[in-house]
DNA sequence: ACACACTATATGTATATACATGTATTCTAG
DNA sequence: CTAGAATACATGTATATACATATAGTGTGT
């Protein structure tokens, strides 16, 4: 990307692009760090979500990460194909229940400390008040989007 | 997407899973209110930056959202395209001058109360404090991780 | 003027993301 | 039990997004 010296980026008029803006640019401080994995952010957090959950469907994992479940569908692709994660179908068998293999716990493991380095880096650059405020913040914004 | 009944949904560890999951979640507020006017919220931010801006390179652009200038040779394409947003060489021949067409400004102006309602849905349902915290907080994020 | 570093954008490739629609499966009213 | 509604996921299609690399244009030191 271009680098800029121009100081803060001007705020824009729209609550909507300021947060995607601000989701491009964390993104990409996460995936230098992420980089020497072999995983990207959006990967690691598939790993990651599933590995909270335990087993679930993916419209289970779709519903958690706010993620249309037909989107999911070709996310999961690459990660079932390097054998991270395993799928089939349950009881009820329109469903796909999905589930870290041990190979895809290991992975999220190895890069774990990566995925650290990245948000630590985050954490002490907005400082502990900022930090926290930022969680609740997002939660907010989130319930409120998803119960419009 | 899938719809959820299951009250909020649970922090993620990942500070950038909670942001990108949250812009998720805006952007579909945002897009559904602007489906009528045939634009996407993305297309929307780039009329909404040029008008900002007035003449502007397509670098220039790109910094200012945070961009990256090759993703957006891209996506300028079809606003070009549709006559939205013109663009010649500068005196620079290496750049690209992008200027709002008047239809461009016409069409923003047709969303902009559609682009508005989801605007004004988002900050009655945070509230004026919590609206004008996100403000201020994504700014700081944007800033802390472009610096990075 | 020239060689070389530097910059701005384009292209190749891969993933992310959503919506409309299709298909298989399950549920439910009668 | 069955017809039709509802659900879960897959596919087609389009845009969003980034990085590596290619190309063309600019600036600079000698």
């Amino acid at each position: 990307m271009t680098r800029q010296a121009d100081g803060p980026l001007p705020a824009l008029p729209c609550a909507c692009a300021n947060l995607r803006r601000a989701a491009r640019a964390v993104t990409r401080v996460y995936n230098r760090e992420l980089r020497a994995t072999g995983l990207e952010l959006t990967q690691y957090t598939l790993l990651m979500a599933l590995n909270v959950t335990g087993e679930t469907t993916q419209g289970g994992l779709g519903r958690l990460l706010a993620l249309d479940t037909t989107t999911l569908t070709r996310m999961l692709r690459p990660l079932t194909k390097r054998g991270w994660i395993a799928a089939q179908p349950g009881d009820d068998r329109r469903e796909r229940r999905l589930r870290l293999t041990a190979w895809g716990r290991r992975k999220l493991g190895q890069s774990r400390r990566h995925w650290q380095r990245a948000q630590e880096g985050l954490r002490q650059g907005l400082g502990e008040p900022t930090w926290s405020q930022m969680g609740k913040l997002l939660a907010e914004v989130t319930r409120v989007s998803a119960e419009v």
